[in-house]
DNA sequence: ACGGGGCTTCAGCAAATTTTAAGTTTGAAG
DNA sequence: CTTCAAACTTAAAATTTGCTGAAGCCCCGT
């Protein structure tokens, strides 16, 4: 699965290529519209993620160009913060999808998903680790038969803790992945909000055992299996 | 169910292609005249969706040409901005029902869903929630045997907001169906629409259990079980 | 032109969520 | 057993989100 992310700042561009990588993405990186679009126009790649503020060319100049050479390649648009209109003027362009900056991590995975109809998310809209249960659509969180409710950056948190269950995440992939770039987090936010979660989903259940581990001096994983 | 898709604004074939397999319609797009001409005559589709306006050949001229090769897909036509003579000469050529730019997506999905009805649905054109009721031919809401009077941004959103009973549905997704494609709308814009609901469908029945709730960070949800 | 209804935005308040900060506990290494 | 960084807990501060009344605007019919 090759992906083409062209940003020109280096930052978020550097970001998403480790980000994407840490997926089993293939991952290019153009920093200039000039390039992108060679780019686009001559390597396969099955997404394309496109800031629209470019340096060389417009991110909507560039998809608008690669439709007119026949290039279907599905393409996120990335938009400055918050307009509406960014976002008719974005797909106006032939983008396939926005997504307005900045964005969690798990974000962008989300729609790069979605465009790529991966067969794993396409079958069940539901991540399940032991008793407890997870549901996207429904935002509903379930264990042992009782509902538990979640704010949304918990909700986000204990999402990407299950997809990728009984691995060890660190502090700073985890903030990678569920905050956006831009945040500004001490480790300790981790800290707290595993703590929201534990009172939430382990506590709570003091006969079936605890799900959240922490692994000292690495991070904490989420399963069964001590 | 099947739906072809010919329109040459790549913004517009988009959000609409978009909008449908989101609810489980397989979705193909044709951006000009010539290639959805094609594409309908050789492919089995359920419904076509038709620009009127279109380079390579006519959306008139499309359909006319359809029904004398004998293929009866329903046609729903797009024409531009309310001109009476467009859409009196797009039913002439075989369109089976015409829809005036730009429309909100909810709006394209009533159309579509009334032209593939099969026998068995055909039964009610009502949504039914507890003991909320909305008729959607006659435009009457109805809550234990009282009428209940509704503009129509506050009917759309009420529609849509029923036939997705039990979701969640966030505010972006609620732009996204009930407004147009060219709306550009504050988020607020939708709180205080929810806020009108409520005053006309939740405060006056105080005996029944409210029907409209808050997810907070999430978004909106109608129906009885909390 | 006028008035009314419907749609949208604005501003301010209340409440929930998110983040920080500070003190306490834990556990591995020596 | 001590020590010290890492992790945990708690509460308060900062920020965000949602609700509401009021005001402006636009369109329509008179």
């Amino acid at each position: 699965m090759r992906i083409l992310v062209v940003e020109d700042e280096h930052k978020i561009a550097n970001a998403v290529k480790t980000g994407l990588e840490q997926e089993n993405f293939v991952v290019d990186v153009a920093y200039d519209g000039q390039s992108g679009f060679d780019l686009a126009s001559s390597e396969p790649y099955d997404v394309i993620v496109l800031d629209r503020l470019l340096p060389g060319m417009e991110g909507s100049l560039i998809a608008k160009n690669l439709r007119e050479r026949k290039v279907h390649t599905p393409i996120i648009m990335l938009t400055a913060k918050g307009q509406i209109a960014d976002r008719v003027e974005g797909l106006d362009s032939g983008a396939d999808d926005y997504l307005v900056k900045p964005f969690a991590f798990e974000e962008l995975l989300a729609r790069i998903r979605a465009l790529s109809r991966r067969p794993k998310q396409t079958l069940s809209e539901t991540l399940i680790v032991g008793d407890l249960t997870l549901n996207m659509q429904l935002y509903e969180v379930i264990r042992n038969q009782t509902v538990i409710n979640l704010s949304s950056k918990e909700f986000s948190l204990l999402e990407y803790l299950m997809r990728h269950s009984n691995q060890i995440l660190s502090k700073n992939q985890i903030i990678n992945h569920v905050w956006n770039y831009e945040a500004n987090i001490l480790p300790n936010t981790i800290e707290v909000y595993i703590g929201y979660l534990r009172n939430k989903i382990d506590k709570p259940f003091k006969n079936s055992p605890s799900l959240i581990h922490t692994v000292r001096g690495f991070g904490y994983k989420l399963g069964n299996r001590e």
